[in-house]
DNA sequence: CAATTCAATGTTATATCGTACCAGACGTCG
DNA sequence: CGACGTCTGGTACGATATAACATTGAATTG
């Protein structure tokens, strides 16, 4: 279970697959895959950072796509709610989910420098922090863990 | 090791208590703890919930201590960087460390309804995250780990 | 097909969160 | 004393996010 995200990669590919694959998923589950939303994914997976809802509606307004917020938080809403993306919390911004194709507790690697993200899973809620909520009868809708650090680039610039 | 948060206790003890140790944690480390770095903390153990900045920062407007942002600002960095407090990224708010006396990588639990916050601990660094890390030679700096969710209260008027 | 409905979009306005920057107070130490 | 560091107080602004409402448009159905 490699973390996707700061090995090299066939970056256009991967772009591609996973849009199709979103267009399939969406399919099924009879989602509505409209422009701004595909377009939203599609700029997420291309920069495979995190992006702020800014920068994103910065892109969607030079391409006619909408130019006031509520068009890129909606769009970032459906993604992160259906499972194409998610948000990172540590940096107010959002970043296309690399295993879109299962469940998962995703866990980040979030270069402070670069914004760079890579994502990896846990069993968090076997650990200690489900044995809390049990213990204290909590109801966990949702985990978020996430790193701060370095990434292998820039912790090699920085010395 | 029972998390803190849900369970009733000697609240004004715990509170003072706290105070306490945190003067003498200040005086070892020669930290000045002011009167607005002490009431901020303060603010916090009484409330024992996330507290936004604002929130923080209209309380000292009416004690007089201070009544633009960066005075709150300033003192929570000050607090949470010495280990008084913690920043919860999913509320964008700060809440008291239950366990200031040692290092630790807190875990907690939020209730989205209330903003009660509970603290646990893991050891996440050794789990998938930090074999993540390992192979892909990123350095950790930080790790947070936040479950949302109705704290039992909560849960219990949902139903 | 027309009527209805529901989701998505477009837009305005505003709320909320956070910081860069500068000026003054106060102690410490060469 | 004067240089320095730290804390304080403040202005001004930047960044992030949402409420509310009007409109469009596609799917559903009578």
């Amino acid at each position: 279970m490699k973390p996707i995200g700061f090995e090299t990669h066939d970056h256009l590919g991967c772009v591609a697959d996973t849009m199709q694959a979103a267009e399939t998923r969406c399919a099924e589950k009879k989602l509505h895959f409209t422009p701004v939303r595909r377009r939203v994914l599609e700029l997420l997976l291309e920069k495979h950072r995190a992006l702020g809802a800014y920068d994103i509606l910065e892109t969607l307004a030079a391409e006619g796509l909408g130019s006031q917020p509520p068009v890129a938080y909606r769009a970032l809403d459906f993604l992160v709610q259906n499972g194409f993306a998610h948000r990172i919390e540590a940096l107010n911004a959002y970043t296309a989910c690399t295993r879109p194709d299962h469940d998962h507790v995703p866990a980040f690697l979030v270069c402070r420098q670069c914004r760079a993200v890579a994502e990896a899973e846990t069993e968090i809620t076997r650990g200690s922090l489900g044995r809390a909520a049990r213990e204290t009868g909590f109801v966990i809708e949702q985990v978020m863990i996430e790193a701060k650090g370095l990434c292998p680039d820039c912790a090699r610039a920085e010395a």
